[in-house]
RNA sequence: CGCGGGGUGGAGCAGUCUGGUAGCUCGUCGGGCUCAUAACCCGAAGGUCGUAGGUUCAAAUCCUACCCCCGCUACCA
């Protein structure tokens, strides 16, 4: 079972391009191993806890699950527009989950890694937070009181795992991906763990700590166990035991929860810690990090809009390399659209298209079994299916397309336009067409509506998606006989 | 201060772990083609790989020092 994650996102925030790349390359990686056969389970989901939402709620007048029902069809219809193929989406206030998270508690307490103890700071009354030292002034100038808090919470012993860790990640060096992340990681553990709070009496959205309904759970022990909780965790045992461990995408500002904190708590509960975390970097807009404040958070619904949602999603996928940051610009995102997807891609289906029908009465011919793209194809796979298996979806594609370009290039050696009908003919577009086939199949992961689309077009009935890799992808499947029809652009060239 | 990352032809990036003629995309220039979404193909120009040392037959790649930029530094998901 592959059971791959995203974040559980805050339903108080806005879905941007930040957590749809998150989304999205989870989605191009679920559906990758599914190509492969492999049975696939892939959760995503909402956290709906917490101090924010319930101040939000009461602003609102109706209460915290009346809001978190009300914002969490954002996300939802967010990830339904991009084409996301989750098979589950969780929401921390569903009972399945009170379920998970009291039993992970509760196990963690009888180890004996849960104590109280106390929790002291700079609060802030009306925010009803703590708050750092540098914070103050600004408050102090709204106008907002801070005092010395002091609050009793439950702690997890953190620091009694920092050797169990280094253990575990010494003897599972891919623990953590990329290299760049697992350093992070180790870097952060190496310096010394302390204890972190887990629960809160402040606050009265949450789920109640289960030896001690004084308190709540705080964020940590409520939010990552999602991912137990979808694969039965606490409720279906047998379940549980097929789907874990999970392999989790998050972006690098939680790393330190998921890397550090994640598989510490499940060790303490005798649950195995995640098969693999992928770290993936930000997207930054001019060089600055997306924030609320920067006002510089990007919509997806925007750029559908211009780019389609294969664009969308093509472009998250091939332009960032995952793990490091990446720079977003509209005028990047313009450029890499239509030099792979309309110029390259599009443009190939355009011209393979209107040469069958006007060579080849519009039914397509089989392929050459010889043709010099067979091996191209077979190199291409080998290639891409290395680069999926390490989350380098842009690797991945760039190897991807350079069948399209021999593709291309075939054409233009070959000149079938001057070329009168027969054998010969044949072959060469029988050639493009089974490129197209096995390309269709390649970046349905990435592209999967453009896929579906291409595949009916060369005359083929179902979708790539329903196929299994590698198998599917050997040369010379193109069966030939079939209509092929050409269509409108299936990627508009895009004016600067 | 500490930890992590980055500094590669005009732009954006890969390559650095496992030293061995510096690679990709875009842009520019020249040529070809005219089936195709003025798309496609071929070729060329353009880089002392942040700086200074060192190791080595050989360094973008290893070591040392330094400069510049970014992130993290704990309850902010």
């Amino acid at each position: 079972m592959r059971y791959v994650t995203t974040p559980i996102y805050y339903v108080n925030d806005d879905p941007h391009i930040g957590t749809a790349y998150t989304t999205v390359t989870t989605d191009a990686l679920a559906r990758w191993h599914r190509l492969r056969g492999e049975e696939t389970f892939f959760l995503t989901g909402t956290d709906e806890h917490g101090l924010k939402v319930q101040q939000t709620a009461e602003a609102n007048g109706v209460s915290p699950q009346e809001w978190a029902d009300r914002t969490v069809v954002r996300f939802q219809e967010a990830w339904n527009l991009l084409d996301i193929s989750n098979d589950d989406f969780i929401r921390t206030t569903e009972p399945r989950h009170h379920a998970a998270v009291r039993e992970l508690l509760q196990r963690c307490y009888d180890n004996g890694d849960i104590y109280l103890g106390h929790y002291e700071g700079l609060y802030s009354v009306a925010d009803e937070a703590y708050v750092t030292p540098d914070e103050v002034p600004e408050l102090e100038r709204q106008g907002r009181e801070v005092i010395q808090m002091r609050e009793e919470n439950y702690f997890f012993k953190l620091s009694g795992y920092e050797q169990p860790l280094l253990d575990w990640y010494e003897s599972h060096p891919d623990f953590v991906q990329p290299t760049i992340r697992r350093n992070e990681a180790l870097g952060f553990i190496k310096q010394g763990l302390r204890d972190f709070s887990i629960s809160r009496t402040s606050i009265d959205w949450g789920i109640p700590i289960p030896w001690d309904d004084s308190h709540v759970t705080y964020v940590w022990f409520d939010a990552l166990t999602n991912y137990l909780t979808a694969a039965g965790f606490a409720t279906n045992e047998e379940r549980f035991g097929r789907y874990w461990p999970a392999v989790h995408i998050i972006g690098k500002d939680i790393l330190r929860f998921h890397c550090v904190y994640w598989p510490a708590m499940l060790m303490s509960a005798g649950v195995a810690p995640p098969a693999n975390v992928f770290v993936h970097g930000f997207l930054l807009v001019g060089g600055e990090k997306m924030s609320k404040t920067a006002l510089n958070q990007i919509a997806p619904d925007d750029l559908v809009a211009d780019f389609g949602v294969d664009g969308y999603r093509y472009h998250f996928l091939r332009d960032p390399t995952f793990g490091h940051d990446s720079d977003f610009s509209y005028e990047g995102m313009v450029a890499r659209y239509n030099a792979d997807l309309a110029n390259n891609l599009g443009n190939l289906v355009a011209r393979v298209a209107t040469l069958v029908e006007s060579k080849c009465g519009g039914v397509g011919p089989a392929s050459d079994p010889d043709s010099p793209l067979a091996a191209a194809a077979s190199d291409v796979l080998a290639k891409a299916t290395a680069a999926w298996e390490r989350v380098a979806p842009s690797v991945a594609l760039e190897e991807t397309w350079k069948l399209i370009g021999a593709a291309n290039a075939h054409l233009e050696a070959h000149e079938p336009w001057k070329m009168e009908p027969g054998p010969d003919l044949d072959g060469v577009m029988g050639d493009a067409l089974e490129v197209l086939r096995i390309v269709a199949i390649m970046a349905y992961p990435a592209i999967p509506a453009a896929c579906d689309a291409i595949w009916q077009r060369i005359g083929l009935t179902g979708s790539p998606g329903d196929l299994r890799l590698p198998d599917a992808a050997k040369w010379g499947q193109y069966p030939g006989g079939l209509p092929v029809v050409k269509g409108e652009a299936l990627f508009p060239r895009i004016k600067a």
